[in-house]
RNA sequence: GUCCCCGUCGUCCAGUGGCCUAGGACACCGCCCUUUCACGGCGGUAACACGGGUUCGAAUCCCGUCGGGGACGCCA
């Protein structure tokens, strides 16, 4: 008989940095739980601590959203502008008594703390505060002293919640201390603004980073002292570096956006961190009961549950992300591949001499080798460009001797002079001209395909012969001896 | 230090009392394919943190220890 209200979550970040990648595994999250349950997904932007935040954080929080594809459907709000609501709140709570002015100078509870570790003690408030009569606490308020508004918390019992990843999560309320709702400012903490905003944004569910699990008690008070319902809290563990501590600008690229930057291709980036704390369980195995992984956004929307969250901290594996965009940059089309290419050959100067479905079948050719986007302007440069530069391993180990070098030459004279060019042409020609020098295939076919591309590693040779047109590979053979020595480092390897 | 959470191969996960001589994926190592490198195919190394219980039976339940992480702000 209940018709169970769609869900309504959010995304809150503050924008004191860019979107880092435990944030954006939130967004993440959030979006597949709204588009899997047919609910909101409001994007709320946490700036009230002035100091810190900033317009242009708040863009790059947006340009990684983006990137990543998640849309939302209400939002970005702005916490700075809600003040009103925030005070209001705290006036509801300070009228109904679960709430005090505090009179204690910053600098007073500074001091306190310090003793209270030097002492060895815990550093909780100590309360002084509330015990200020109310009509005196009025009185002095009214004369202009400045107060920050505190939660009153219970003497004894206990606060608990049912965590939708972790279960039952209790806390002794002697534990607690009278936390600041209300800088003496007038601007609201975040324990504030967030019970304020979560409950007039009516949201459902709230799916954020374990490392809010021990704000949560202080949330569910609010809402008890509001008679509210407590929404259903999902506390989803944390990513961590290599050595087990959580990611941060120590481990490296911890910017969303430096992925992308690095090559990384959007659907595998979500792909993976979808997988970073998450499975789907029996669904993601195929009918050998192999893992399946490779998820594209439709499919994850089908797939995502809360359940399927996992309760332990994940490590950020780079292979595991690495072999997501390879398997993905295989899956594109060569026409969806170019725009991203594109952009990196404008970083890397490059801009391509060849006709465009010259450049599409060369993308089509060398897609199955790319470990990221930048490979298509620096390792694979010398397809799109006859600026490029031989890879001084791949020439000391094929274009060591001067011999094959000059035998190249003569090979690049026969294909310029051949009644035709094509892949199965050009084979029997390299292959007749080893037969009748007496050597290998092997050895020209290798000799060729630095001289061609300067890489030890490409497509078959003359597929690689084809995309590049009889025109550049006679004029890259006819140039092979004159192709640098390699040097003695490169030589040593 | 106090409180909270977590603890299966190097990493991500499967596993919810017998199907587990613990399964898959990534990584790694062999072999095959092969003109290189990938891809692909086949195979391999590798884990239930430890100690007590409960039970006919424990990776699975309970307790303790140890280990890791998180939180202890008029930051969010």
């Amino acid at each position: 008989m209940s018709d169970t209200p769609r869900p309504r979550v959010r995304f809150a970040p503050s924008p004191t940095g860019y979107l880092h990648v435990g944030g954006a595994r939130t967004a993440l999250f959030n979006w597949l739980f709204a588009r899997h349950t047919g609910g909101t997904l409001i994007l709320r932007i946490e700036d009230t601590d002035f100091e810190r935040s900033s317009e242009a954080m708040v863009e790059g929080i947006l340009e990684g959203m983006r990137w990543l594809g998640l849309n939302w459907d209400e939002g970005p709000f702005y916490q700075s502008q809600r003040l009103d609501l925030y005070r209001a709140t705290a006036d509801r709570l300070l009228q109904s008594g679960h709430a005090y002015p505090c009179f204690c100078t910053k600098e007073e509870l500074e001091q306190r703390r310090k003793d209270a570790a030097t002492a060895g003690k815990p550093s909780m408030y100590d309360r002084r505060c509330s015990r200020i009569a109310p009509v005196d606490a009025a009185a002095r308020r009214a004369a202009g002293e400045p107060a920050a508004i505190r939660f009153r918390v219970p003497e004894g019992g206990i606060t608990a919640f049912d965590d939708a990843v972790v279960g039952r999560v209790e806390f002794a309320n002697s534990e607690l201390e009278d936390f600041v709702l209300l800088r003496s400012d007038g601007i609201p903490t975040y324990h504030l603004s967030v019970v304020a905003d979560d409950l007039d944004m009516r949201l459902t569910h709230i799916i954020r980073g374990a490392d809010h699990i021990s704000n949560t008690p202080k949330q569910v008070l609010q809402y008890q002292a509001l008679g509210a319902p407590l929404p259903i809290f999902a506390h989803v563990p944390l990513i961590l570096g290599p050595d087990k501590t959580r990611l941060s600008k120590r481990h490296g690229a911890t910017s969303v956006i430096s992925y992308k930057e690095m090559g990384i291709v959007p659907e595998a980036f979500r792909n993976f961190l979808a997988l970073l704390g998450w499975t789907p369980g029996a669904a993601g195995k195929d009918a050998d009961g192999r893992d399946r992984e490779l998820f594209g956004s439709e499919e994850l929307i089908q797939l995502f549950s809360l359940d399927g969250i996992s309760k332990s901290n994940a490590v950020f594996d780079n292979d595991k992300l690495a072999w997501f965009n390879t398997e993905w940059i295989r899956r594109y089309s060569a026409r969806d591949l170019l725009p991203l290419i594109e952009v990196e050959w404008k970083t890397a100067a490059l801009s391509p001499t060849r006709s465009q479905a010259d450049v599409l079948s060369a993308i089509e050719l060398l897609k199955p080798r790319a470990r990221n986007l930048t490979d298509f302007a620096v390792a694979f440069r010398a397809y799109f460009s006859d600026d490029f530069q031989y890879d001084s391993a791949a020439v000391a180990k094929f274009l060591k001797e001067p011999a094959t070098r000059e035998l190249l030459v003569t090979l690049g004279q026969r294909y310029d002079t051949a009644d035709e060019f094509t892949e199965a042409s050009s084979e029997a020609a390299l292959r007749s001209f080893a037969e009748e020098k007496g050597l290998k295939p092997g050895v020209l076919i290798n000799g060729a395909r630095v001289a061609l591309t300067g890489q030890a590693v490409a497509p078959s040779l003359f597929a690689v012969m084809l995309a590049l047109g009889r025109e550049r590979v006679v004029r890259r053979l006819l140039a092979a001896t004159a192709i640098p020595a390699p040097v003695e480092a490169a030589q040593r390897a």
